[in-house]
DNA sequence: CAAGACTGTCTATGATGTAAACAGATAAGC
DNA sequence: GCTTATCTGTTTACATCATAGACAGTCTTG
């Protein structure tokens, strides 16, 4: 295992806390948690493509090229804004059944999405393997404490919740942060050109939605029922797994 | 509506097949379609990463700032891109139920997805509007034909599913293009990683899984049982939503 | 036949990610 | 305490990228 510590990306080691014993040289000016910080402040502001070395590092004051002394590539950078932007999980509620756990979490989860949207536009390579990350994971298959799910079984229900939320939360921003009059206006101009293109003749369904007047049909309105009602969806499912199982 | 006909962007006119009516000056040289071809040829080969306006332009032999008589800037580019990968949508068997229609619409979705992995790399900024993305969009909407579901209801049954299938593949395939002993290989390196980070005492459900000896419980093994299964977890959950509403 | 519009090309610019070589700082080993 | 190895942040450099602007040739319309 030794071996496999050693094999670990060096972003990983640092985030876990994996310090190599006192060796010479100079003391580091800065830290992992401040590149974060700068990252996540440019992200929140202009979106991921915000976010080069250069800007990162002129925001903590420092040179481009001593970004990389404390990671390897860019990528890396993203593995350390993702780790920092989620923070550590809520824990799940232990009186709760496993359904009002699970809603907490995905509304929770949902919630830093909204918070960082840019976390949407990070190109994931990788399986979760930075400590808040693991914590996430961790309070979701908590969630299904008490039910008779197998563990890969509660495994897949975790991913499924999770594809819902990632999913919905993308759709729903257009991904773009937006005012809500922005949000609007590109809901209304994207209804217009429904409209035109798709023809009643060659796209019947597409055309019966535009001609309805309810002005959001094309949101999923997340904010308040429509991210339940989806997600209820989606949890009926897992019961009915669960019903099979017990 | 000639208005938003005039504000539509350049590529979509192109892609509705809306002509100027001709006009002086040298006959293009070559067609969207062909700048799509070599794009989606560079990025099945080397990710989208692999897809630059130069590497597109030298594989069409010409020079890369010819593109741009073509497409507007690179976005332009994806969406060709997409439209052109996708094709047209298979259309729906009619004898059979919504459940077997929307399961056809999945799979043939899934494997557009396998066939271009890199469709899922694309920055997703605007919701869908070039013809062949209308055609799926249709395809899943007929599925839901015969089921008392409202138009809206229907729509966001589709993008339920819609969202599942991106998901699972993203998960699935660890979003990069690999081979089956890659693939395995960085899973087997995942599990041990994993084993050694998200030790028992404080990760104590995450340790339960990979301490099973199954070889691939986190995979989604979407060829087979595994995209089904949550796909039925899905739909069993549209079920309940149709159920009501009959 | 003339004029204007459109073609692909050339040149140029500012970002970007990152490699390599460097001078100064610091702790371990004698 | 001094040397030496090693780490620090910096400088310089380079390849690649998306795209703007000016240009000369080509073709259709008047």
């Amino acid at each position: 295992m030794d071996e496999a510590m050693a094999d670990l990306p060096q972003v990983l080691q640092r985030l876990w806390g994996i310090e190599a014993p006192a060796r010479p040289g100079p003391k580091p000016a800065f830290q992992l948690s401040d590149i974060g910080r700068a990252a996540i402040k440019l992200a929140d502001a202009g979106g991921l493509a915000a976010v080069s070395m250069s800007k990162v590092a002129a925001e903590l004051g420092f040179t481009t090229m001593s970004l990389y002394r404390y990671i390897d590539a860019k990528d890396d950078l993203y593995v350390v804004m993702l780790d920092q932007a989620f923070g550590e999980a809520p824990g799940s509620p232990p009186g709760e059944d496993w359904r009002s756990r699970i809603t907490a979490w995905a509304e929770a989860f949902r919630d830093g999405l909204r918070r960082h949207p840019w976390i949407l536009q990070v190109p994931v390579t990788e399986p979760p393997l930075s400590p808040n990350q693991l914590t996430w994971m961790e309070s979701a298959m908590d969630a299904f404490d008490g039910t008779p799910l197998a563990p890969n079984e509660r495994l897949s229900s975790m991913l499924l919740v999770n594809i819902y939320v990632r999913g919905t939360v993308q759709l729903a921003m257009g991904l773009l942060t937006r005012t809500p009059e922005e949000a609007a206006a590109a809901d209304r101009l994207y209804n217009d050109r429904l409209r035109m293109l798709a023809t009643e003749d060659r796209f019947p369904a597409i055309a019966t939605i535009t001609q309805q007047p309810i002005p959001e049909q094309l949101d999923v309105d997340f904010e308040t029922e429509g991210f339940r009602d989806g997600l209820n969806t989606v949890l009926d499912g897992i019961q009915a797994r669960i019903e099979r199982a017990g």
